[in-house]
DNA sequence: CCTTGACTTAGAGCGCACTCGAAGTCCTAC
DNA sequence: GTAGGACTTCGAGTGCGCTCTAAGTCAAGG
């Protein structure tokens, strides 16, 4: 107690990783983590937990729905045995990151066409601009 | 029916363009598109029409909300002079796709990097595998 | 005439991922 | 001892973008 903890209060666990305590809350609840408690009943964070929030933020950042990441993290319980279906799990996300990536880019041209209009020959609100 | 028509019923708009006759008739609710109707009724859409329906398609795949799709083209509907502002919204769009486009493509640095370690060396469910 | 089926409207319902509120507990500082 | 503030649980509420239902209309085919 005197000396550097290795475990964090929910305060500074969301302070660090950028989410909110209810949010941390909501993980753990919806099973996403299991966190220890102190005589108090607070949680305590060991850097594992944090690591794991970190991962969990990752994954939400690539649009990896709840759902799926709640399946990796069962399969992550279950065992070593379960990692050749955890490593599928992170090919087919991957690859729906990769195909989601290409559809921004898409998207993202048609925007910039759109702009080139606006900044380029644009004097009347013709035809297509409408649109 | 016979020779081709300038206009195109619900269900040829939704085929054509890939979402469902109720997302079109959602779109048309919320402000987004203005159809003609027949003389039954019926919604009548004409290329224009679709083509904004396309147009929109793609700022939704682009991720703009709603919200900001009804203001880009509420500016539409209130004239040429508004093209400096739908030219701001568009860029900033742009901006923002290309940040998500960022983070996307560090998630699925992250990912691949959890991928390798699975493939390489992996035989124990050793520490920061289980996160 | 009657059925079928695509269309119409208004409005309710859904799934997701949080986000917040209420009511209560517990440590700290004064 | 007591006020403050961060924490606890449980459950309800929010915002987004559809998605669906119900009840009714209409044109065409048998």
């Amino acid at each position: 107690m005197t000396t550097t903890e290795p475990t964090h209060t929910i305060a500074e666990v969301a302070e660090r990783v950028g989410v909110t305590a209810h949010t941390l809350r909501y993980y753990e609840r919806i099973g996403l983590l299991g966190v220890g408690r102190d005589a108090g009943g607070r949680r305590r964070y060991t850097d594992q937990d944090v690591a794991r929030v970190i991962f969990i933020t990752k994954l939400r950042a690539a649009d990896l729905p709840i759902g799926r990441i709640q399946h990796y993290f069962a399969l992550v319980a279950q065992g070593p045995h379960t990692e050749p279906e955890r490593l599928a799990l992170l090919e087919q996300h991957r690859d729906e990151i990769r195909s989601r990536l290409h559809s921004l880019e898409s998207a993202l041209a048609t925007i910039e066409f759109k702009i080139a209009r606006y900044g380029g020959t644009l004097g009347t609100d013709s035809s297509a601009c409408g649109s």
